[in-house]
DNA sequence: TATTTTCGTGTAATCGATTACATAATTTTT
DNA sequence: AAAAATTATGTAATCGATTACACGAAAATA
């Protein structure tokens, strides 16, 4: 029933050994035609499949590759992964998933998993910035193990990294927030250790600059990405001296949260008040009142993902390219700080 | 550097032989205590790690599992996985992603693919039920691999399912639309040769006989899960000569179609009309017309599949038992439904 | 025809870990 | 102290495929 059928028991009935079976079956030039093709066809009629595992000890070579990532159920993660998978699937390539879910421990333990497992190269989207887990990076590096970064990367010598430009996506956003006439405008930042972060909120300051508004510290409030954060951001925001007009927010969720808020509040958006996020979650266009934000086209920055680890994959003897490729954002204007009509 | 250390490195450095430090390290009782902490320290500093690939081949068993789903992309499959990796990872298992796109062809390569890469067992949400691609589901049973369908199944004997109970996911929805009032509620149904489809329209088509409505065929019609697809059929509907005062929909994304279309045309929510939806994506709750949902609880689906596997992995002598997990779905009710204050 | 090339296939090692079986070392029993 | 039992370790096969090297046979050259 479950016949496991080897070069071996080619090779038997054929009465020939398993090597010549292996030379024929990989087209080795050096095999007669005609028993190549005997080889072929005996293989497919007994239904032979090549075992990956022994391939994989033989060669070193698992063809699986790992990515590392906060948690799948992310819109924006889920698309860089189906973009990874798109772009490997054609090369052969396996997708191995692990989620972090924001820990530092558990993103030590998937990179060692990983590597243990002779994954054939890592891309992630790191959780933190934190040194602790320096070992398990130094680790993978000194297997050889091509690694990649994804959107949040650390800086490490000859490591490749995918991002999009958040400066320029923080200094679009507050762009058009000024060009539709607000004055005051806060910024709900995340993490700022982290690069995308902390570029976000220098875009946006340096559109404040630029357009001769003065950057007011008090405007600036760190929350973690969720409505929650974003309602009580936004009450602290309301209660200043000089409350905002306007708030651009480093996450989707946050200025959910924000727009909830200030229609409790009775705000008139956009007339009173505007509001621009930052992912272009799916939700923000399905509002009623539409949710001006930033695209980091994750699909595409998986496929990039996936596309510079191919040119790495085969030049292990080359001295390791580091690769640094910066996506284009793209500002998707809607309603919530559309004053101008069309 | 990259120096991979075997078992015959530490063999060697204490001159004993591989089998001894394999024993050593594998905790077998015939080891000499004192042998065992020394080579388990010399290990140690060896920095030794186990080959997988060669313990895979030698066993037989990879330690990763396949997961095939339409789309990584949507929330539902995106959390299922997380649920799968959540239990699965405790147990040393890796979790590879495939994706059918919806093509039964790709479907079909998905399951050869994992097949061939040996993966101790694979759990899918099927593409269609079409009977094309039955030989490479025969393959899957032959070569013995667990098999487990989650919430999309296909009749097949011997092989588990965890689903959930979408006829009473239907039957309470529309319940609850009739206990609210409406009178008239049409349904837009997905593809009804997938069970789940079918289940969710017997369930919406037995509570309006239960409550003594009568049931038009016209108010039910076939939709694609997408927006668009929601705005059509509310257009049809509303151009027929009874239209209907609510509607149950197999799908959130067509929900919100239909209240789309509702709104451009002026009609309240829910006052004029109630609207219910299935699946609970995120973005229901995040509208301010917030869309009455079925939740299907992915995450537990996800972690039964799991379990399911887990039960099932051990037992290959075993005559194969056919598991069938139906979870509970669950009724949010939300603005877009509710009539009376609380 | 003898010699050199070329061609096709076989032999055997290899990837790294596990394990049935054999054997040596030690302890227990008589 | 000899025999038996126990314990610890070594030997070698195995998982399945690939490949350097060897070698015989056929073809080409002298």
């Amino acid at each position: 029933m479950s016949e496991k059928v080897t070069i071996y028991d080619i090779a038997e009935k054929l009465n020939i050994t398993a090597a010549t079976v292996s030379r024929a079956l990989n087209n080795n030039p050096k095999i007669k035609e005609a028993t190549r093709e005997l080889v072929i066809k005996t293989a497919s009629e007994m239904n032979y499949k090549q075992n990956k595992l022994a391939l994989a000890l033989k060669s070193g070579r698992s063809n699986n590759i790992g990515v590392i990532v906060p948690r799948i159920d992310s819109n924006f993660f889920a698309s860089v992964i189906r973009g990874i998978e798109e772009e490997l699937y054609p090369h052969g390539y396996q997708v191995i998933i692990c989620q972090t879910h924001e820990s530092i421990k558990r993103e030590n333990e998937n990179l060692h998993t990983l590597v243990d497992a002779q994954v054939d190269g890592i891309m992630m989207s790191v959780t933190g910035i934190s040194n602790e887990n320096d070992s398990a990076f130094r680790n993978v590096l000194e297997k050889n193990v091509p690694l990649i970064f994804f959107d949040r990367s650390k800086h490490i010598d000859g490591v490749s990294s995918v991002t999009i430009n958040d400066f320029k996506g923080g200094y679009l956003a507050t762009k058009h927030l000024i060009d539709e006439g607000c004055r005051q405008i806060a910024h709900l930042s995340g993490d700022r250790s982290l690069d995308i972060f902390n570029n976000r909120f220098l875009g946006y300051k340096q559109a404040l600059l630029d357009s001769g508004l003065t950057f007011n510290e008090e405007h600036v409030i760190h929350v973690k990405s969720s409505v929650e954060a974003g309602k009580e951001a936004t009450t602290t925001l309301l209660g200043l001296q000089t409350p905002p007009d306007a708030i651009f927010s480093s996450s989707d969720f946050a200025a959910l949260g924000a727009i909830q808020e200030l229609q409790a509040r009775n705000y008139s958006i956009p007339n009173d008040f505007c509001v621009a996020g930052f992912s272009n979650e799916p939700f923000t266009k399905f509002m009623e009142l539409s949710i001006t934000s930033v695209d980091q086209s994750p699909l595409e920055m998986g496929k990039m993902s996936a596309r510079v680890f191919l040119e790495q994959v085969d030049k292990t003897d080359t001295i390791k390219i580091e690769k640094k490729v910066v996506l284009a954002p793209e500002l998707h204007i809607r309603k919530s700080s559309t004053r101008t009509n069309f």
